[in-house]
DNA sequence: TACGAATGTGCGCAATACGCACATATTTAT
DNA sequence: ATAAATATGTGCGTATTGCGCACATTCGTA
């Protein structure tokens, strides 16, 4: 919850009530009121009238005096999906290269200061460890996609970023030195794509293309992901960018006509 | 936007906010702020309080003078999906089918009257019509997951929700009638499948089975659509009705262990 | 049974959100 | 170019919405 309570024009109940909803997260997928009341830090009473609002609205329903989410809360996000109609072109594509790699493939675009997952095509066999859906968040700092969509924007678009990112070290390789990355992020700029090997998490290495519209804006980066022990950097480059980069060049033939 | 305002733990805001949030669909992506009160049936002066609100927490930016949802407005859902932890087992499975089969693979659940889609793996070719996301609706009684999902409801469940349920023609095959509904949701229930054939949309035909937990439970349907004037419903019956089963049952044996 | 914890409820009122009128900016028509 | 129409921005009085408090009720535990 935000502190805009000097501002007239901001909604305070709005507010207090999407990070209601929002609390509802991995750590607490249920919770009873008092939870709720704790967790937002509100009274008990603010609590239940936000809870009963959203159960009489269908996002919330109570089962056994814990609150739970409901599926119709996708209502409120999906639309956003729907809109991006790059999204069903791209995804036949993201799927052959998935096939021809045995991996993963997503696609994401920035928003603020992180990737955010707009499309998945899951793995032949099980998910090795991260739990990515779409509507997932990353730091585009030290993630592949995140360097791609990076790489896309001005010197001073750029600047505004570093502003506003936290640099965190996730891992011992990751890279938090403002400079180094403004290096990087130019140097994937000129080379069309990204490898990141183990900055976002310890024995994961992903690489990431650009997907362009017609008149050359970057509608959202593709990616694959894999283990670092599987092979080495060299393999990526020369196995797997190609697929990659061959994937987002056929869906770019088609978004030609759109 | 609901009429509760006789309920003093309704928050009316909260409710109009999230109108506000859904307003931005399909048709009107993107709003002036007149649009937005207009579409709304709100005072500009509000309207506006809702936009800068929604801005002022990154859910909503303006571009060109219109207002339009960013995705961090899938933060709200996102955690929702997050929650369902069968999603990720499922869904190599479903992608195999799919690849057998040569066919989108879906799976949804139940949420009030409609089947909400939980995960999808795009077909390898082009999408055919409809534009389906993680998060669409399609009302359950005339689609073949709704059916599989309503056949696992008790009598009372499935009465009460003939009582909600619009049962709308979308086509000419459309069965509206309750009782022959009740009647082919039992068939569903001792089948364990569900063939609906151009129902929901001319030309359109598609197969599904429920993926059940080790309990017996039934955490959601699986399914693939096809074109008719591909294949005779014999065919469904022979070819693709034990590709998806023997992906539930895949799925199933990993549930067990969950 | 008594006590503690959690939730439900009514109510006075604090403060939040409202709409109105006017101001400003932009677009359209003459 | 000017006037009119349309869209948005702003300040403010106040309607009404949402608040927290105190008490009531329910449930679980010792």
């Amino acid at each position: 919850m935000t502190d805009s309570s000097s501002n007239k024009n901001f909604l305070k109940t709005l507010d207090r009530g999407l990070a209601v909803i929002k609390s509802f997260d991995g750590d607490t997928p249920q919770m009873t009121l008092s939870e709720v009341a704790r967790k937002n830090s509100m009274s008990r009473a603010s609590a239940r009238r936000f809870l009963l609002t959203l159960q009489s609205l269908g996002y919330v329903i109570k089962v056994d005096d814990n609150f739970q989410l409901t599926a119709k809360i996708l209502e409120v996000g999906h639309q956003f999906l729907s809109n991006l109609n790059f999204i069903e072109v791209i995804t036949p594509f993201m799927r052959e290269a998935s096939r021809l790699l045995y991996k993963a493939c997503s696609a994401s675009i920035l928003n603020e200061t992180d990737i955010v997952y707009i499309a998945r095509i899951p793995s032949q066999h099980q998910i090795l460890s991260v739990n990515l859906n779409v509507g997932s968040r990353l730091p585009a700092y030290c993630t592949s996609m995140g360097r791609v969509l990076l790489g896309n924007m001005t010197e001073n678009e750029l600047d505004a970023y570093f502003k506003h990112a936290e640099l965190i070290s996730h891992t011992p390789h990751t890279i938090t030195d403002v400079k180094k990355l403004h290096k990087i992020i130019k140097q994937t700029r000129i080379d069309g794509y990204s490898i990141v090997n183990q900055e976002l998490e310890e024995n994961l290495c992903s690489v990431a293309v650009p997907i362009c519209n017609q008149q050359g804006k970057v509608l959202c980066a593709i990616n694959v992901g894999m283990p670092v022990g599987q092979l080495k950097i060299e393999e990526v480059t020369s196995e797997y960018l190609p697929v990659l980069q061959e994937a987002a060049s056929k869906a770019e033939a088609i978004l030609v006509h759109h």
